[in-house]
DNA sequence: TCTGGGGTCCTCCATCGA
DNA sequence: TCTGTCGATGGAGGACCC
């Protein structure tokens, strides 16, 4: 769910479809399609006795936040990226649900085959939400934007059982806060000629990009809503913002967004973090975090075939304060060891004493698996990379605790019990 | 209220070599 | 030889997204 959801609503509800009526969709190509309390909707169909009772998706240790809440849940104030703790005190009464990332995958990839029937222009966000170009299948389908967003609506509770909201507009970014607009269960239209007189009155934390802070910035300086925005010069607006983030609002605010729908982007990092159950001040344990956190990062890498050069740890103190120190290798890894072994030296080298809430591992500047250079120089990583191949496919044939680096064989349970996919906002 | 996890992008600054 | 400049690159941190 995306942040547009919070938006004033009233204003635009004669966007909104009723039934077989919408208003006028030509030149409005993009569609944004996005489930509706995704991760929720998904446990309550696999256990339907939940279908009337307030369900709160998260994790469920003591730092643990809340990742999707049905609409049952939400009329009591529960919000995604919420602290569960805050959210159990509002719905003593609901239920709680650690997140089966699994589950959700399965039902994202049928979800997302429903829309490549329709347009091979797919571009998703995440597990719950994408973009669409129909343009290519009116004319095939002989429909208009509009009927196959209901086409698509239609199609994904029926073989699904869950519901989506779908953004019908002449870009992406309008069909985005469309879909975020007719929530739940909801279409809605921005049609060609009215997509200033729907945007403007918006506020400005409707345009992407602009969050808390940002929405302080241009607060300070007068600009409340994305008509002020439209209206400021150019340069005065980068004076308050910088020069990208100015440019990119500006743009947005006039309703001018010419990205295309781009099917497969590629990642440019890969890693993984943990958050504690409780603070820690103890290096030994921090330096086995690091190599689980690195192994589960090598693992990934290896497993899609990328290598990268850039290793970069980042620590949280329990003032919230974080850190992130890097270092750039002569040449690209997936290996676990040589991962562990920057991330350590980084650890022991450049961050200072303190208690620790959240440590983490990221590994960047990737390029794809195998090149000359590489066989050339890592020799004596060669080695550690076949046993560590070795070990992946132990892993996938016998599950994930089969194979272990040995120093983490004798670990209890130190990280903050579930791990919590991100939320849908 | 008390703040997860996995990412991307941008800005600013330092360093280095030409 | 010294100094200044410029572009590329690396590193750190902040803000944002879902």
């Amino acid at each position: 769910m995306g942040r547009s959801a919070n938006l004033p609503r009233g204003r635009v509800d004669r966007f909104r479809a009723r039934g077989d009526a919408w208003p006028d969709d030509t030149g409005c190509p993009m569609l944004h399609v996005d489930m509706d309390a995704f991760y929720a909707s998904v446990e309550i169909r696999h256990r339907p006795e939940l279908a009337d009772r307030p369900v709160v998706v998260g994790g469920t240790a003591n730092r643990g936040v809340v990742a999707s809440a049905n609409y049952l849940a939400r009329e009591f104030g529960v919000r995604s990226a919420m602290p569960t703790a805050h959210a159990r005190r509002l719905a003593p009464h609901a239920v709680f649900i650690p997140p089966d990332f699994a589950r959700y995958q399965e039902v994202s990839r049928g979800v997302m085959a429903i829309f490549r029937d329709v347009t091979p222009l797919v571009e998703p966000l995440s597990l719950d939400e994408a973009f669409l170009d129909v343009s290519g299948a009116l004319k095939r389908m002989r429909a208009t934007p509009a009927a196959i967003g209901q086409l698509i609506r239609a199609q994904v509770e029926e073989a699904f059982g869950v519901t989506c909201s779908v953004g019908v507009a002449p870009t992406k970014f309008l069909a985005k806060l469309a879909s975020g607009m007719c929530k739940p269960d909801g279409l809605m239209v921005v049609p060609r000629d009215e997509v200033l007189s729907f945007l403007h009155p918006l506020p400005v934390s409707a345009l992407w990009g602009v969050g808390e802070r940002t929405a302080e910035q241009l607060d300070r300086v007068g600009l409340a809503t994305v008509a002020d925005v439209a209206a400021t010069p150019l340069p005065r607006l980068r004076r308050v913002v910088g020069v990208a983030l100015a440019e990119h609002l500006h743009a947005l605010a006039r309703g001018h967004d010419d990205r295309p729908v781009v099917p497969s982007t590629r990642e440019k990092s890969i890693g993984a973090e943990e958050t504690f159950e409780v603070d820690h001040f103890d290096r030994e344990l921090l330096r086995r975090e690091l190599l689980r956190l690195s192994e589960r990062s090598a693992a990934t890498l290896r497993s899609r075939g990328l290598r990268g050069r850039t290793v970069s740890i980042k620590v949280r103190f329990a003032d919230f304060t974080t850190i992130t120190r890097s270092k750039t290798l002569r040449v690209a890894t997936d290996v676990t060891h040589e991962v562990y072994r920057t991330a350590s030296t980084l650890l022991d080298e450049q961050v200072p004493p303190g208690a620790v809430r959240l440590i983490g591992v990221r590994v960047e500047q990737l390029v794809e698996g195998d090149d000359g250079e590489q066989l050339m120089f890592d020799a004596p990583e060669r080695g550690w990379r076949e046993a560590e191949q070795a070990a992946d496919q132990a892993r996938s044939k016998f599950g994930r605790a089969a194979v272990r680096p040995a120093s983490l064989l004798d670990q209890g349970p130190t990280r903050s019990g579930t791990a919590v996919p991100r939320p849908e906002r």
